[in-house]
DNA sequence: GTGTTTACCGAACATTCGGTCAGTTGACAA
DNA sequence: TTGTCAACTGACCGAATGTTCGGTAAACAC
């Protein structure tokens, strides 16, 4: 088997999904090793036998979510057909992988570029950004969005909303990610009114 | 005159303000005294002939960003008129002040809880995320609202992208706040198709 | 000119920080 | 029984943290 019978004690796979939930809790700069050792169960020192310090684990968390969200991106269903519905798939998909790897884009959304580690995460972040807001600029080149609405204006409201997700979703209960998405999409595409 | 002939020095007002700028760009936790020492043009002392210490300019901070969404919460043009309407108003007051005191709600919108200070200023926001729900389920009652949203939704997807503002709304270029909310009560509540 | 206040500096404080390292433990193999 | 090794402990390091305090130079009040 792949996961034999160790019966106790952390891999770095565990140390880094239990870490992101207290930087998530806390704050990155606002946790300390000794917070995550207790979270752990452990000391601050075994903490070293798994990972190589603090700052990796962030590093590695970050890639996870950037990882996700550049897949999507890469996805054939973000480059053919209609702008406008490409869109709509690149929110839904943006939702889904939120969803999935919820504290890892939890914690990419608040990094705020005070380390190197975090600087090159809000580069590739950046890059992200571009893309999506080429995608809305090519919606309403194609007419598909009201002309009233600045293209520039429109992808920040609307993956701002998209970010403010992290802040309240909860996989366990209340809506299920595709019922969120749905929402949005209702709201931001067609609008609230009844 | 109120402002005499003072020529150099800080007051608290003075700190307060560059504190929360540098609050904004490194975090709170992610601030030291020494950066703000830095950024005021003087010595860590000097700070605390000013202010009794770090925490109470957060503290000070956060009130200013509360009260101002308490002040707006409690105007008449909340209370009289169809629901629908004063959620239209308060989602371009919200925009306001967001705006008029960016740097103090955007510090607000990042609180986690990890002090007292913190979670007391927690709690007034929820008080006042309470009043904006009351307000979408208002609507949601009157017929106003897609029966198809569910109004906790709409009211999370809705703020959240009131709040995301906050991230990249910069006075001096782009749009102004009311470029911003006439985009974003566009967007949520007709639509951004054309 | 003298006394007082305002605004600050420099040194030190106790504590906490991220990180290191020599040694211990306990499960398993031979 | 002995040896191995992954997983961990406990003591510790130097640096940085928020805060305090004694002193002081310049501006003002009289």
């Amino acid at each position: 088997m792949s996961t034999p019978s160790r019966r106790r004690g952390h891999d770095p796979e565990s140390v880094l999904s239990i870490a992101v939930g207290v930087f998530n809790e806390r704050g990155y700069d606002g946790t300390s090793m000794e917070d995550l050792a207790r979270a752990l169960g452990v000391t601050k020192s075994a903490i070293y036998y798994h990972v190589p310090g603090k700052e990796q684990l962030l590093a590695r968390a970050l890639d996870r979510a950037l990882d996700g969200l550049f897949a999507l991106a890469a996805d054939e269903r973000a480059a053919t057909g209609p702008a406008i519905d490409r869109l709509e798939w690149v929110v839904r998909q943006s939702v889904r992988v939120l969803a999935e790897r919820l504290p890892y884009v939890t914690l990419l959304l608040r990094v705020r570029g005070n380390s190197a580690t975090e600087q090159a995460a809000l580069e590739r972040r950046r890059e992200f950004d571009a893309f999506v807001s080429h995608l809305v600029k090519e919606a309403a080149a194609e007419g598909a969005i009201r002309p009233d609405l600045d293209p520039a204006l429109v992808t920040r409201l609307l993956f701002g909303a998209v970010g403010s997700i992290a802040e309240w979703y909860r996989p366990e209960r209340g809506a299920s990610a595709d019922d969120v998405a749905d929402a949005l999409v209702t709201m931001a595409f067609d609008g609230l009114r009844g």
